[in-house]
DNA sequence: GCCTTTCTGTATTTCAGAATCCAAAACTTG
DNA sequence: CAAGTTTTGGATTCTGAAATACAGAAAGGC
Protein backbone atom coordinates (compact mmCIF):
# COMPACT_ATOMS: atom_id res chain seq x y z
CA UNK A 1 0.00 0.00 0.00
CA UNK A 2 3.40 2.35 0.06
CA UNK A 3 6.61 2.25 -1.54
CA UNK A 4 8.65 -0.16 -0.29
CA UNK A 5 12.19 -0.13 0.75
CA UNK A 6 14.91 -0.39 -1.96
CA UNK A 7 17.57 -1.42 0.39
CA UNK A 8 17.58 -4.62 2.98
CA UNK A 9 17.58 -3.26 6.91
CA UNK A 10 20.27 -6.32 7.72
CA UNK A 11 22.31 -5.65 5.00
CA UNK A 12 22.53 -2.13 5.83
CA UNK A 13 23.22 -3.25 9.76
CA UNK A 14 25.76 -5.41 8.58
CA UNK A 15 27.71 -2.40 6.34
CA UNK A 16 27.43 -0.26 9.55
CA UNK A 17 28.80 -2.62 11.88
CA UNK A 18 31.84 -3.17 9.39
CA UNK A 19 32.64 0.43 9.84
CA UNK A 20 32.00 0.90 13.33
CA UNK A 21 34.20 -2.29 13.85
CA UNK A 22 37.05 -0.98 11.85
CA UNK A 23 36.84 3.02 12.64
CA UNK A 24 34.92 3.04 15.76
CA UNK A 25 31.33 4.63 16.58
CA UNK A 26 33.19 8.24 17.29
CA UNK A 27 35.27 8.27 14.18
CA UNK A 28 32.32 6.91 11.76
CA UNK A 29 30.73 10.09 9.98
CA UNK A 30 27.02 9.22 8.98
CA UNK A 31 28.34 9.82 5.73
CA UNK A 32 30.86 6.80 5.54
CA UNK A 33 27.47 4.88 6.80
CA UNK A 34 25.31 6.34 4.04
CA UNK A 35 28.01 5.38 1.59
CA UNK A 36 28.88 1.90 2.97
CA UNK A 37 25.40 1.19 2.63
CA UNK A 38 24.61 2.41 -0.10
CA UNK A 39 21.68 4.35 1.11
CA UNK A 40 20.64 8.41 1.31
CA UNK A 41 20.87 10.23 4.75
CA UNK A 42 17.33 10.42 4.80
CA UNK A 43 16.14 6.74 4.32
CA UNK A 44 19.01 5.96 7.16
CA UNK A 45 17.30 8.28 9.49
CA UNK A 46 13.78 7.14 8.40
CA UNK A 47 14.65 3.46 9.14
CA UNK A 48 16.71 4.14 11.89
CA UNK A 49 16.66 7.17 13.94
CA UNK A 50 19.99 8.09 15.12
CA UNK A 51 23.65 7.07 14.46
CA UNK A 52 22.95 6.18 18.22
CA UNK A 53 20.37 3.77 17.58
CA UNK A 54 22.17 2.31 14.39
CA UNK A 55 25.05 1.76 16.41
CA UNK A 56 22.37 -0.19 18.83
CA UNK A 57 21.30 -2.18 16.45
CA UNK A 58 24.22 -3.08 14.74
CA UNK A 59 25.97 -4.10 17.70
CA UNK A 60 22.56 -6.50 18.18
CA UNK A 61 22.73 -8.21 14.85
CA UNK A 62 26.51 -8.52 14.89
CA UNK A 63 26.52 -9.93 18.38
CA UNK A 64 23.63 -11.99 17.55
CA UNK A 65 24.93 -13.62 14.00
CA UNK A 66 28.81 -13.94 15.36
CA UNK A 67 27.46 -15.96 18.43
CA UNK A 68 25.03 -17.66 16.33
CA UNK A 69 28.19 -18.84 14.63
CA UNK A 70 29.55 -19.84 16.89
CA UNK A 71 27.12 -21.63 18.76
CA UNK A 72 26.55 -24.26 15.48
CA UNK A 73 30.18 -25.25 15.91
CA UNK A 74 29.70 -25.80 19.75
CA UNK A 75 26.83 -27.87 19.76
CA UNK A 76 28.15 -29.83 17.05
CA UNK A 77 27.43 -33.38 18.56
CA UNK A 78 28.88 -35.07 15.68
CA UNK A 79 31.90 -33.85 17.09
CA UNK A 80 33.83 -34.55 20.43
CA UNK A 81 34.01 -31.65 23.30
CA UNK A 82 37.55 -31.29 22.71
CA UNK A 83 37.14 -31.19 18.77
CA UNK A 84 34.73 -28.56 18.99
CA UNK A 85 36.47 -26.29 20.98
CA UNK A 86 39.90 -26.75 18.88
CA UNK A 87 36.90 -25.46 15.78
CA UNK A 88 35.80 -22.84 17.85
CA UNK A 89 39.57 -21.04 17.78
CA UNK A 90 40.53 -22.18 14.27
CA UNK A 91 37.14 -20.30 13.01
CA UNK A 92 38.03 -17.31 15.20
CA UNK A 93 41.46 -17.35 13.63
CA UNK A 94 40.10 -17.66 10.90
CA UNK A 95 38.33 -14.35 11.00
CA UNK A 96 41.58 -12.77 11.73
CA UNK A 97 42.97 -13.98 9.07
CA UNK A 98 40.38 -12.77 6.87
CA UNK A 99 40.11 -9.76 8.37
CA UNK A 100 43.96 -9.16 8.06
CA UNK A 101 43.37 -9.73 4.47
CA UNK A 102 41.20 -7.34 3.96
CA UNK A 103 43.71 -4.70 5.38
CA UNK A 104 42.26 -3.48 8.55
CA UNK A 105 43.48 -5.80 11.46
CA UNK A 106 40.09 -4.83 13.19
CA UNK A 107 38.76 -7.99 14.99
CA UNK A 108 35.76 -7.66 16.85
CA UNK A 109 33.12 -5.27 17.52
CA UNK A 110 31.89 -7.02 20.95
CA UNK A 111 35.91 -6.20 22.30
CA UNK A 112 35.62 -2.62 20.79
CA UNK A 113 32.54 -2.04 22.19
CA UNK A 114 33.12 -3.55 25.94
CA UNK A 115 36.84 -1.67 25.43
CA UNK A 116 35.05 1.85 24.65
CA UNK A 117 33.56 3.15 28.27
CA UNK A 118 31.84 6.10 27.01
CA UNK A 119 29.89 4.42 24.61
CA UNK A 120 28.16 1.98 26.95
CA UNK A 121 27.32 5.03 28.69
CA UNK A 122 25.44 6.06 25.40
CA UNK A 123 22.97 3.83 25.94
CA UNK A 124 22.36 1.30 28.53
CA UNK A 125 20.90 -1.23 26.11
CA UNK A 126 24.91 -1.21 25.16
CA UNK A 127 25.40 -2.89 27.97
CA UNK A 128 22.66 -5.51 28.15
CA UNK A 129 24.05 -6.41 24.76
CA UNK A 130 26.88 -7.46 25.86
CA UNK A 131 26.21 -8.52 28.89
CA UNK A 132 23.66 -10.89 27.43
CA UNK A 133 25.98 -12.14 24.42
CA UNK A 134 28.84 -12.72 27.14
CA UNK A 135 26.34 -14.94 29.14
CA UNK A 136 25.21 -17.25 26.30
CA UNK A 137 28.08 -17.52 25.16
CA UNK A 138 30.11 -18.45 28.40
CA UNK A 139 26.80 -20.75 28.77
CA UNK A 140 27.87 -22.52 25.51
CA UNK A 141 31.52 -22.71 26.46
CA UNK A 142 30.57 -24.83 29.97
CA UNK A 143 28.33 -26.93 28.24
CA UNK A 144 30.95 -27.65 25.79
CA UNK A 145 33.71 -28.67 28.44
CA UNK A 146 31.50 -30.75 30.41
CA UNK A 147 30.79 -32.38 27.23
CA UNK A 148 34.27 -33.17 26.88
CA UNK A 149 34.58 -34.10 29.61
CA UNK A 150 31.90 -36.75 29.51
CA UNK A 151 32.89 -37.86 26.46
CA UNK A 152 36.35 -38.21 27.32
CA UNK A 153 38.12 -36.00 25.41
CA UNK A 154 38.70 -32.76 27.61
CA UNK A 155 41.39 -33.87 30.82
CA UNK A 156 40.64 -33.30 34.47
CA UNK A 157 41.31 -29.41 35.14
CA UNK A 158 39.59 -25.93 36.28
CA UNK A 159 36.05 -25.71 36.92
CA UNK A 160 33.96 -25.79 33.88
CA UNK A 161 32.76 -22.55 34.91
CA UNK A 162 36.39 -21.31 35.04
CA UNK A 163 37.60 -23.23 32.07
CA UNK A 164 34.88 -20.97 29.78
CA UNK A 165 36.18 -17.99 31.47
CA UNK A 166 39.77 -18.95 30.29
CA UNK A 167 38.76 -19.28 27.20
CA UNK A 168 37.08 -16.58 26.62
CA UNK A 169 39.78 -14.48 28.17
CA UNK A 170 41.96 -16.14 25.82
CA UNK A 171 40.26 -15.08 23.13
CA UNK A 172 39.55 -11.72 23.71
CA UNK A 173 43.72 -11.80 24.61
CA UNK A 174 43.93 -12.96 20.53
CA UNK A 175 41.66 -10.13 19.65
CA UNK A 176 43.95 -7.82 21.15
CA UNK A 177 47.06 -9.78 20.08
CA UNK A 178 46.03 -9.12 16.48
CA UNK A 179 45.86 -5.44 16.25
CA UNK A 180 49.31 -5.59 16.78
CA UNK A 181 50.25 -7.25 14.08
CA UNK A 182 50.78 -10.72 15.12
CA UNK A 183 50.96 -13.56 12.60
CA UNK A 184 47.61 -15.70 12.25
CA UNK A 185 49.58 -18.83 12.72
CA UNK A 186 51.59 -17.80 15.52
CA UNK A 187 48.00 -16.58 17.38
CA UNK A 188 46.54 -19.61 16.68
CA UNK A 189 49.77 -21.76 18.95
CA UNK A 190 49.16 -19.09 21.56
CA UNK A 191 45.74 -19.80 21.84
CA UNK A 192 46.76 -23.74 21.85
CA UNK A 193 49.52 -22.71 24.71
CA UNK A 194 46.77 -20.63 26.61
CA UNK A 195 44.15 -23.68 26.54
CA UNK A 196 46.76 -26.41 28.22
CA UNK A 197 45.02 -26.60 31.30
CA UNK A 198 42.07 -27.42 29.45
CA UNK A 199 42.82 -29.27 26.15
CA UNK A 200 46.13 -31.04 27.52
CA UNK B 1 62.90 36.09 34.15
CA UNK B 2 59.38 35.25 33.63
CA UNK B 3 56.60 33.81 35.54
CA UNK B 4 56.72 30.01 36.06
CA UNK B 5 54.04 27.40 35.73
CA UNK B 6 52.44 26.63 38.34
CA UNK B 7 51.50 23.23 37.74
CA UNK B 8 53.21 20.12 37.48
CA UNK B 9 53.14 18.91 33.51
CA UNK B 10 53.46 15.18 34.24
CA UNK B 11 51.06 15.63 37.27
CA UNK B 12 48.68 17.01 34.49
CA UNK B 13 49.82 14.38 32.27
CA UNK B 14 48.34 11.62 34.76
CA UNK B 15 45.22 13.21 35.61
CA UNK B 16 44.43 13.98 31.53
CA UNK B 17 45.56 9.81 30.98
CA UNK B 18 42.84 8.99 34.16
CA UNK B 19 39.94 10.83 31.93
CA UNK B 20 41.10 9.18 28.66
CA UNK B 21 41.25 5.99 30.21
CA UNK B 22 37.51 6.28 31.90
CA UNK B 23 35.73 7.92 29.12
CA UNK B 24 37.84 7.34 26.29
CA UNK B 25 39.28 9.96 23.68
CA UNK B 26 36.15 11.03 21.99
CA UNK B 27 34.01 11.34 25.19
CA UNK B 28 36.58 13.32 27.13
CA UNK B 29 35.68 17.01 26.49
CA UNK B 30 38.69 19.46 27.17
CA UNK B 31 36.61 20.84 30.03
CA UNK B 32 36.78 17.80 31.69
CA UNK B 33 40.50 17.49 31.65
CA UNK B 34 40.61 21.20 32.84
CA UNK B 35 38.49 20.60 35.56
CA UNK B 36 40.73 17.01 36.02
CA UNK B 37 43.98 18.58 35.94
CA UNK B 38 42.77 21.76 37.53
CA UNK B 39 44.32 23.54 34.92
CA UNK B 40 42.47 26.77 33.21
CA UNK B 41 41.83 25.84 29.24
CA UNK B 42 44.41 28.33 28.02
CA UNK B 43 47.04 27.09 30.40
CA UNK B 44 45.81 23.88 29.07
CA UNK B 45 46.72 24.78 25.45
CA UNK B 46 49.41 26.51 26.18
CA UNK B 47 51.50 23.62 27.51
CA UNK B 48 50.29 21.20 24.96
CA UNK B 49 49.25 22.44 21.33
CA UNK B 50 45.68 20.65 21.33
CA UNK B 51 43.63 17.83 22.78
CA UNK B 52 45.71 15.31 20.69
CA UNK B 53 48.69 16.55 21.31
CA UNK B 54 47.91 16.41 25.10
CA UNK B 55 46.52 12.32 23.88
CA UNK B 56 49.61 11.50 22.67
CA UNK B 57 51.77 12.86 25.71
CA UNK B 58 49.91 11.42 28.17
CA UNK B 59 50.08 8.03 26.46
CA UNK B 60 53.51 7.94 26.22
CA UNK B 61 53.81 9.25 29.91
CA UNK B 62 51.55 6.60 30.64
CA UNK B 63 52.87 3.93 28.92
CA UNK B 64 56.90 4.76 30.42
CA UNK B 65 55.41 4.88 34.15
CA UNK B 66 53.67 1.40 33.37
CA UNK B 67 56.54 -0.09 31.61
CA UNK B 68 58.43 0.82 34.36
CA UNK B 69 56.52 -0.81 37.08
CA UNK B 70 56.62 -4.12 35.02
CA UNK B 71 60.48 -3.57 34.46
CA UNK B 72 61.14 -3.39 38.53
CA UNK B 73 59.37 -6.19 38.62
CA UNK B 74 60.89 -8.59 36.04
CA UNK B 75 63.87 -7.25 36.77
CA UNK B 76 64.23 -7.98 40.13
CA UNK B 77 67.24 -10.58 40.51
CA UNK B 78 66.78 -11.26 44.40
CA UNK B 79 63.99 -13.33 42.73
CA UNK B 80 63.56 -16.17 40.55
CA UNK B 81 62.22 -15.96 37.06
CA UNK B 82 58.83 -17.76 37.83
CA UNK B 83 58.44 -15.46 41.01
CA UNK B 84 58.54 -12.39 39.13
CA UNK B 85 56.03 -13.96 36.63
CA UNK B 86 53.53 -14.97 39.50
CA UNK B 87 54.49 -11.34 40.84
CA UNK B 88 53.39 -9.28 37.57
CA UNK B 89 50.54 -11.36 37.38
CA UNK B 90 49.90 -10.11 41.04
CA UNK B 91 50.23 -6.71 40.21
CA UNK B 92 48.43 -6.86 37.34
CA UNK B 93 45.36 -7.96 39.24
CA UNK B 94 45.86 -5.82 42.23
CA UNK B 95 45.80 -3.05 39.32
CA UNK B 96 42.43 -3.82 38.48
CA UNK B 97 41.55 -4.44 41.87
CA UNK B 98 42.12 -0.81 42.30
CA UNK B 99 40.10 -0.04 39.41
CA UNK B 100 37.24 -1.58 40.70
CA UNK B 101 37.54 0.17 43.75
CA UNK B 102 37.61 3.58 42.10
CA UNK B 103 34.38 2.71 40.42
CA UNK B 104 35.50 2.45 37.00
CA UNK B 105 36.29 -0.82 36.37
CA UNK B 106 38.74 0.46 33.51
CA UNK B 107 42.28 -1.12 32.95
CA UNK B 108 44.49 -0.41 30.35
CA UNK B 109 44.90 2.81 28.45
CA UNK B 110 47.11 0.79 25.85
CA UNK B 111 44.72 -1.68 25.28
CA UNK B 112 41.97 1.09 24.70
CA UNK B 113 43.99 2.76 22.85
CA UNK B 114 45.12 -0.52 20.82
CA UNK B 115 41.38 -1.05 20.18
CA UNK B 116 40.26 1.94 19.24
CA UNK B 117 41.53 2.09 15.40
CA UNK B 118 40.44 5.76 14.73
CA UNK B 119 43.03 6.78 17.71
CA UNK B 120 46.13 5.52 15.79
CA UNK B 121 44.70 6.73 12.72
CA UNK B 122 44.81 10.33 14.04
CA UNK B 123 48.34 10.57 14.88
CA UNK B 124 51.23 7.91 13.58
CA UNK B 125 52.95 8.73 16.64
CA UNK B 126 50.15 6.41 18.61
CA UNK B 127 51.00 3.56 17.01
CA UNK B 128 55.08 4.36 17.27
CA UNK B 129 54.16 4.35 20.97
CA UNK B 130 52.25 1.01 21.33
CA UNK B 131 54.49 -0.31 19.08
CA UNK B 132 57.48 0.25 21.25
CA UNK B 133 55.72 -0.51 24.42
CA UNK B 134 54.99 -3.82 23.32
CA UNK B 135 58.32 -4.63 22.24
CA UNK B 136 60.52 -3.45 25.13
CA UNK B 137 57.45 -5.58 27.73
CA UNK B 138 58.00 -8.80 25.03
CA UNK B 139 61.58 -8.35 25.21
CA UNK B 140 61.29 -7.97 29.33
CA UNK B 141 59.28 -11.48 29.39
CA UNK B 142 61.40 -12.91 27.08
CA UNK B 143 64.23 -12.26 29.00
CA UNK B 144 62.68 -13.87 32.52
CA UNK B 145 61.04 -16.72 30.79
CA UNK B 146 64.94 -17.33 29.88
CA UNK B 147 65.90 -16.53 33.56
CA UNK B 148 63.36 -18.75 35.16
CA UNK B 149 64.47 -21.77 32.83
CA UNK B 150 68.14 -20.99 33.80
CA UNK B 151 67.51 -20.91 37.14
CA UNK B 152 65.10 -23.74 37.20
CA UNK B 153 61.87 -22.61 38.25
CA UNK B 154 60.32 -22.00 34.78
CA UNK B 155 59.89 -25.45 32.80
CA UNK B 156 60.74 -26.55 29.83
CA UNK B 157 57.94 -25.52 27.39
CA UNK B 158 56.94 -22.69 24.32
CA UNK B 159 59.82 -21.32 23.17
CA UNK B 160 60.60 -17.97 25.12
CA UNK B 161 59.37 -15.70 22.54
CA UNK B 162 56.06 -17.75 22.45
CA UNK B 163 55.98 -17.78 25.93
CA UNK B 164 56.61 -14.08 25.84
CA UNK B 165 53.53 -13.46 23.84
CA UNK B 166 51.17 -15.86 25.10
CA UNK B 167 52.16 -13.75 28.55
CA UNK B 168 50.78 -10.50 26.77
CA UNK B 169 47.80 -12.15 25.13
CA UNK B 170 46.29 -13.48 28.89
CA UNK B 171 47.06 -9.90 30.45
CA UNK B 172 45.08 -8.21 27.26
CA UNK B 173 42.49 -10.90 28.12
CA UNK B 174 42.62 -10.20 31.70
CA UNK B 175 41.93 -6.57 31.01
CA UNK B 176 39.10 -7.10 28.61
CA UNK B 177 37.57 -9.82 31.24
CA UNK B 178 37.74 -7.12 33.41
CA UNK B 179 35.54 -5.02 31.99
CA UNK B 180 32.90 -7.39 31.95
CA UNK B 181 32.56 -7.31 35.45
CA UNK B 182 34.75 -10.42 36.34
CA UNK B 183 36.10 -10.13 39.84
CA UNK B 184 40.16 -9.83 40.93
CA UNK B 185 40.21 -13.48 42.52
CA UNK B 186 38.59 -15.26 39.53
CA UNK B 187 40.98 -13.23 37.32
CA UNK B 188 43.48 -14.31 39.36
CA UNK B 189 42.93 -18.10 38.78
CA UNK B 190 42.21 -17.54 34.97
CA UNK B 191 45.34 -16.12 34.72
CA UNK B 192 47.16 -18.74 36.25
CA UNK B 193 45.14 -21.68 34.13
CA UNK B 194 46.19 -19.31 31.06
CA UNK B 195 49.92 -19.83 32.33
CA UNK B 196 49.99 -23.23 32.99
CA UNK B 197 52.16 -24.44 30.01
CA UNK B 198 54.27 -21.14 30.98
CA UNK B 199 54.75 -21.95 34.91
CA UNK B 200 53.32 -25.45 34.79
C1' DG C 1 60.77 49.28 40.94
C1' DC C 2 60.38 48.62 36.15
C1' DC C 3 60.16 45.69 32.14
C1' DT C 4 59.70 41.54 29.83
C1' DT C 5 57.79 37.23 29.50
C1' DT C 6 54.69 33.83 30.43
C1' DC C 7 50.65 32.62 32.69
C1' DT C 8 45.48 32.91 33.73
C1' DG C 9 40.32 33.59 32.92
C1' DT C 10 36.58 34.52 30.16
C1' DA C 11 34.38 35.43 25.96
C1' DT C 12 34.28 34.45 21.34
C1' DT C 13 34.94 32.12 17.10
C1' DT C 14 35.00 28.25 14.26
C1' DC C 15 33.98 23.91 12.51
C1' DA C 16 32.71 19.25 11.76
C1' DG C 17 29.27 16.45 11.63
C1' DA C 18 24.53 15.03 13.33
C1' DA C 19 19.99 15.78 12.42
C1' DT C 20 15.96 17.91 10.05
C1' DC C 21 13.05 19.66 6.20
C1' DC C 22 10.69 19.53 2.07
C1' DA C 23 9.55 18.68 -2.50
C1' DA C 24 9.43 15.13 -5.73
C1' DA C 25 9.36 10.28 -6.90
C1' DA C 26 8.02 5.55 -6.52
C1' DC C 27 5.20 1.91 -5.49
C1' DT C 28 0.78 -0.70 -4.08
C1' DT C 29 -3.77 -1.39 -3.89
C1' DG C 30 -8.51 -0.85 -4.69
C1' DC D 1 -5.33 4.76 -13.08
C1' DA D 2 -5.86 7.58 -9.25
C1' DA D 3 -5.25 7.93 -4.37
C1' DG D 4 -2.67 7.53 -0.62
C1' DT D 5 1.45 6.52 1.75
C1' DT D 6 6.31 5.97 2.29
C1' DT D 7 10.77 6.61 0.46
C1' DT D 8 14.20 9.38 -1.50
C1' DG D 9 17.77 13.21 -2.50
C1' DG D 10 19.70 17.22 -1.53
C1' DA D 11 19.96 21.41 0.86
C1' DT D 12 19.78 23.34 5.17
C1' DT D 13 19.97 24.00 9.98
C1' DC D 14 21.57 22.98 14.44
C1' DT D 15 24.66 21.72 17.99
C1' DG D 16 28.36 20.72 20.78
C1' DA D 17 32.88 20.99 21.47
C1' DA D 18 37.63 22.37 20.03
C1' DA D 19 40.33 26.08 19.54
C1' DT D 20 41.56 31.09 19.70
C1' DA D 21 41.85 35.94 21.21
C1' DC D 22 42.73 39.18 24.35
C1' DA D 23 43.03 41.71 28.51
C1' DG D 24 44.95 41.59 32.77
C1' DA D 25 47.83 39.34 36.46
C1' DA D 26 51.97 37.34 38.29
C1' DA D 27 56.78 36.32 38.55
C1' DG D 28 61.85 37.14 37.89
C1' DG D 29 65.83 39.63 36.24
C1' DC D 30 68.22 43.91 35.98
Amino acid sequence: MARPRTFDESVVLEAAAAQFRVHGFADTSTEQLCEAADVRRSSLYNAFTSKDELFVRALDHYASTMRARQESILTDTSLSGAERLRKLIDAIIEEERVARAEGHAAGCMGVHTLMNPGLRARDERIARILDRDLRERLGLLEDTIRAGRADGSVPDGPPAGEGALLINTIISGIRVAAQTGVTPDILHRIALDGLRSLLG
